[in-house]
DNA sequence: CATATTCCTACCTGTAGAGTAGGATTTGTC
DNA sequence: GACAAATCCTACTCTACAGGTAGGAATATG
């Protein structure tokens, strides 16, 4: 498994915050009663967003939090790249170089570097406002002809 | 991440076997010797390959492993799902259609679909075949436009 | 019969995922 | 100025699983 709960429930909410904007700030008791998540755990993943600069927040009362940018500005990656720390799927990438020793002559090193770069680029491909249009096109379709079809069935 | 060790270190074997295969059956020792791995680790490893059907077997003295065919003919997405179980990127993509309640309005569902789909759209077009060959235009390169160029370092 | 091998079951240990708990701080409203 | 509503911060728990290790039984060759 790549993609823990963290960074599940961290793209929610900036799909939720996407959906519920407009005047002002939206408080996190009300994004985890609409998605239905602990409010608790979802702080400290907030916690993250909002470090990272993707949010605005407000303390106090009617305070809350809010997209930093337009929905069409956030690419998927990032978003789970901030909240994950790393997207590899496996442990000799590691986004600062660190490899194993093995590296120089690990005949199945190119496969998860290949790997890594068809993962990253699917995420980066598709922003928080395709997933709000539902653009199941762009998610699912044949956006890339040698990828093969969407699944036709559902 | 999503390709642990076992994953890993059964590629590694499938590599090493096609490399070193021709005559007769290559023993465990060997392999774990030359590829600086742990022999007891490796056994339960294998063990999955060779239930799987993906190896032949001989017990006892001069005994071993070989591939029970050609290189060309075993997928890397074969070899992954069958030692890791499943290669899904999130829990809720699950390979026997077993999902979260919330699945008939989740609105990232189809991305997590995506991504799967992204994922074994890769690892079903590459071979072992390919890895001892070290195509890396395949692994890394442009075999898909819209995928992006291919890492120009190394 | 000795040796080299696969096969099988059980066990150990550390770490990370998935939260929970409790309070401190800030801000608006009456 | 008190109160309430909210974010912010630190610490803790519980569980499963990754990543092995250990020891021996079964089997084949010479």
């Amino acid at each position: 498994m790549m993609v823990s709960t963290k960074g599940r429930y961290a793209l929610t909410v900036m799909v939720d915050l996407a959906r519920n904007s407009g005047d002002g700030y939206v408080s996190l008791a009300d994004i985890a009663e609409r998605e239905k998540l602990s409010m608790k755990y979802l702080e400290s993943i907030i916690a993250i967003l909002n470090k990272g600069g993707l949010l605005n927040s407000l303390r106090g009362k009617n305070g809350g939090y809010r997209l930093a940018r337009d929905p069409k500005d956030y690419s998927i990656n990032e978003i789970l790249l901030l909240t994950e720390g790393t997207l590899a799927p496996v442990n000799c990438i590691m986004q600062d170089g660190v490899q194993c020793d093995k590296a120089a002559t690990c005949s199945t090193l190119p496969l998860w570097a290949g790997l890594d770069k068809a993962i990253e680029n699917y995420l980066s491909a598709i922003t928080l406002e395709d997933i709000i249009e539902g653009n199941r096109k762009k998610m699912l379709g044949d956006y890339c002809e040698s990828c093969g079809p969407a699944d036709s069935g559902n």
